[in-house]
DNA sequence: CGATTGTTTGGAATAGTTCCAATTCCAAGT
DNA sequence: ACTTGGAATTGGAACTATTCCAAACAATCG
């Protein structure tokens, strides 16, 4: 029988930093898979908390921080809210509508990723960059 | 008697806001433009106390808010870290040195922040973009 | 002046997250 | 199968940055 791709992907991934797959490890993840809306903590807890009812916040802090660590997900800051979790892994850019409060993910082209790379004057050795829009959004997607 | 520059734009914004200037107020402004590391509230506090020896911690987190409030004071958060406080308003970038912990302005050239405003789908209308670089810097200035 | 409104202050409260010690789970090794 | 040592989870306490609050203080106005 073939499981499917995600929990596969993250068992390897688990695996790679000598770390084990667990229930709450792979819902925690699942449930970021399935609703891409940039949820807090709190919020992935709630939702985990349907399919494991038991399961702690604590937990759910520490599998967030697994899988950040493990670069299935990325941890996303706005000012000092929540932090957000995101397992879009493409280079991106993220969007902050302010008035309805929700993220939106905004592909970042290489060509511009480059160029903003550009703006280092010589003896600064970045290892990434983090590009943030706020402003308002018209309801597409 | 002609008094400096900086006391006299504080004073001058305060009023367009229909705010007062007082000491607090001019000596939290007076410490972030003498020294521009992006200190904390908690640095800025210590440098204060050296000159208002009795000025509250409370009283420089108001202070620094009336600052952002009157965009002469960018707040600059880095994840989850305490906010740091920039009084530089042209358009810029931070760097954050992960071995140091040391932030730098990184000059944003309007072409370049216009590219970057190009990776927005129609629909988004941005009012402000941020830009964090981290790794490592050499030791330049 | 007295009244009004703005500002500062110290301390209490809040929120998000991390820490901790106790338990539970699991994978080998016997 | 049974032990056992490490890993993971759990609930609750602790922590930290920030905000809130009510009282004191200060400036401005009539
Ligand atoms: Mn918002
Ligand atoms: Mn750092
Ligand atoms: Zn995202
Ligand atoms: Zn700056």
């Amino acid at each position: 029988m073939s499981p499917h791709l995600a929990s596969d992907s993250l068992t390897q991934r688990l695996a790679d930093s000598g770390l084990r797959s667990t229930p709450q490890r792979e819902v925690v993840y699942s449930v970021l898979l399935r609703k891409r809306d940039h949820p807090t903590a709190e919020e992935v807890f709630a939702r985990v908390k349907t399919e494991l009812p038991t399961i702690s916040l604590a937990t759910v802090y520490n599998c967030l921080e697994t899988l950040v660590q493990c670069e299935l997900v990325r941890a996303v800051n706005f000012e000092r809210s929540p932090t957000r979790y995101c397992p879009n892994l493409r280079p991106h850019a993220h969007f902050h509508d302010e008035q309805t409060g929700r993220t939106y993910d905004i592909d970042l082209p290489p060509a511009v990723l480059a160029e903003v790379n550009q703006v280092l004057p010589a003896g600064f050795d970045a290892s990434s960059v983090e590009i943030t829009f706020r402003g308002q959004a018209r309801a597409t997607s």
